[in-house]
DNA sequence: ATGTTCGCCGAAAACCTTTTCGGCAAGTTT
DNA sequence: AAACTTGCCGAAAAGGTTTTCGGCGAACAT
């Protein structure tokens, strides 16, 4: 019975029009705003509207307009962690009312990318954004889209297309500058895979700014995996070789779970003889752990809307390429 | 020039048939698999539609057809821990070729969570799927929408909508006897704020899995918040109070983290001399864990894909409602 | 009274695709 | 040779909306 009431075809136009006494051209005239039509007019059409509760058939009008004010983002991430703030970050960006943004997940699997690109290109999609799940370059969907393309968290490979993605090596200068001016000078780094662009820009951004200090890493940069057992691992390899180090960079918040984990068992009081700082700021990590995490955000929200707007100037006319980065933020906690 | 040389006004059909030297109808026909074309014919159409890379636009189809091949999902999850893999779940089901799934998120927020309603509908989607981010009860979407509609995970306030469900009381229950199987019989339940469905539901069902083998709750249900924090901190007290607990149910897997690291600090074996089991099974945490947390799966893709389903066969007419409960599994790793 | 402006309305075209149905030519049957 | 079937193709309608443009009546100027 749910289905049996349901109404099979659902109110149009011409309907409105026909219980407003009215041709369709001035129902639709008088629903869009448009001038050329008298007051009692247009006020008879907005009821007959709002009685049999009329929404607009936005495929007949995209279909004529050549727009659909849509815009997909296609996402490789597998658990939302990235996505969902660029995400938000976009729908803020174009406001409401204006555009509408529509996820699908690809998974990482270029099968299904292609599969979700065409059906959101049939769909008549005004704009892409893609994003990974790594900072790793990533090839390009292709040159002649008829729409226009921004990458974002991942770059393509083309610099004919707009990749924007987080300033990590920045982000890591940053790090080490807060710790330095914390009064730190015997700074690790402990990181993630080293084929991780991620993994490589942070290092670099720890070395640089280590150097226009006129200080060095201590022991190196030790890449390995970006888990908190490798976080545990390293730290306590850390702490018995160089038993002076007063700071740990951590390439992200859970390898700097371990590493206060490792610290704490082995009796180092944090922050009071060393400090320490994650990198993501993925909140649950940070505010879990014993003190709460000192960590660096990489404004994803930022990325998401600055893809919107983008986005919004390639579609109307001027357009950009090639990579922008966009600074991240220290989040001060109890590490440092 | 990335924007001048973008091909302004898509291939149409028109345009295949033209260089086909056949009509729209013949070239749709022979596009489309229908017979009453000759294979010449369709073949000369076919290499036309590639040579200008025709994509049929959605649109038109859609108007025509009445349908759009497109099922929305609205999510008030802040993260997508819920949403992606319920979406993906979902897309699975549908197979590929059939329909799209595009997500959408309204943050929890009621406002939003109508804009998107609106711009879905008018989009004219073929259904609605409805994530939640707690299993507490939400407020129907409505009972006259012209598309069917699931709920999943966050069950409607409406009983003649259809909802799915993870059983939590029977997962519960599961956990009992998984610990009462390897022997333990002094067991606590540690859980999260007690105004969550999901923090009453478990510990019910801990309660009756208890019941049915003649025993009782250690010390009683406690509840606090969904933290590390918390587990850390009632576990602490546990083990004061009852130092014969030989098992700990938490309520998801970051309060049993918590209990781990308690129960690590105060030189509790785990699982020697106690069991401890998370719920959620949120891979970042079990794994991360020392040692690796057993825990519940509450079979988010199965959800997503029942909800595809039970989407597919409302959208053909037949129409369930009411709340469908799924069961989820115990992942054993070495926590027990 | 004639010509002109102005305000308001409606017919029709356009967007792109699918499906129905009529038509035409070639081949088949009586 | 006439009647019929078969195979293939194309014209046209339909779907819902927006925009353009012509029209019509009323108010105004001469």
């Amino acid at each position: 019975m749910t289905i049996a009431d349901k109404p099979q075809n659902r109110p149009t136009l011409r309907d409105v029009a026909s219980l407003a006494g009215v041709s369709v051209a001035t129902a639709s005239k008088a629903l869009n705003g448009r001038d050329q039509v008298h007051p009692d007019t247009r006020a008879r059409v907005l009821v007959a509207a709002e009685k049999i509760s009329f929404t607009p058939n936005a495929l007949a009008r995209g279909l004529l307009a050549g727009q659909t004010g849509t815009v997909g983002l296609i996402t490789g991430d597998l658990d939302g962690r990235f996505s969902l703030p660029i995400l938000m970050g976009a729908e803020d960006a174009f406001g409401k009312g204006k555009m509408s943004v529509f996820l699908c997940d690809a998974r990482g699997d270029s099968i299904r990318e292609q599969y979700h690109l065409d059906a959101l290109l049939s769909r008549r999609v005004d704009g892409l954004i893609v994003v990974g799940s790594r900072t790793d370059p990533r090839p390009s969907l292709g040159r002649n889209l008829p729409v226009p393309v921004v990458y974002a968290y991942a770059p393509s490979t083309d610099d004919n297309d707009l990749s924007l993605v987080p300033d990590d090596v920045q982000g890591a200068k940053d790090c080490v500058d807060f710790l330095i001016s914390r009064g730190r000078r015997k700074i690790a780094h402990i990181t993630g895979q080293p084929d991780y662009a991620a993994a490589q820009d942070r290092a670099r951004g720890v070395d640089e700014g280590l150097s226009s200090h006129g200080l060095s890493l201590l022991g190196g940069a030790q890449f390995g995996s970006w888990t908190e057992q490798w976080g545990r691992t390293a730290t306590a390899r850390l702490i018995e070789q160089h038993p002076d180090v007063d700071g740990i960079l951590c390439g992200n918040d859970q390898i700097a779970r371990g590493a206060l984990d490792t610290l704490r068992e082995s009796g180092w009081d944090v922050p009071g003889r060393i400090s320490v700082m994650g990198y993501d700021n993925w909140e649950v990590f940070t505010t879990g752990a014993r003190p709460h995490l000192t960590s660096v955000d990489i404004n994803l929200e930022a990325l998401g809307a600055l893809a919107a707007r983008r986005l919004f100037e390639a579609i109307d006319g001027s357009s950009r390429s090639g990579i922008e980065s966009l600074p991240c933020r220290i989040v001060p906690r109890e590490t440092t």
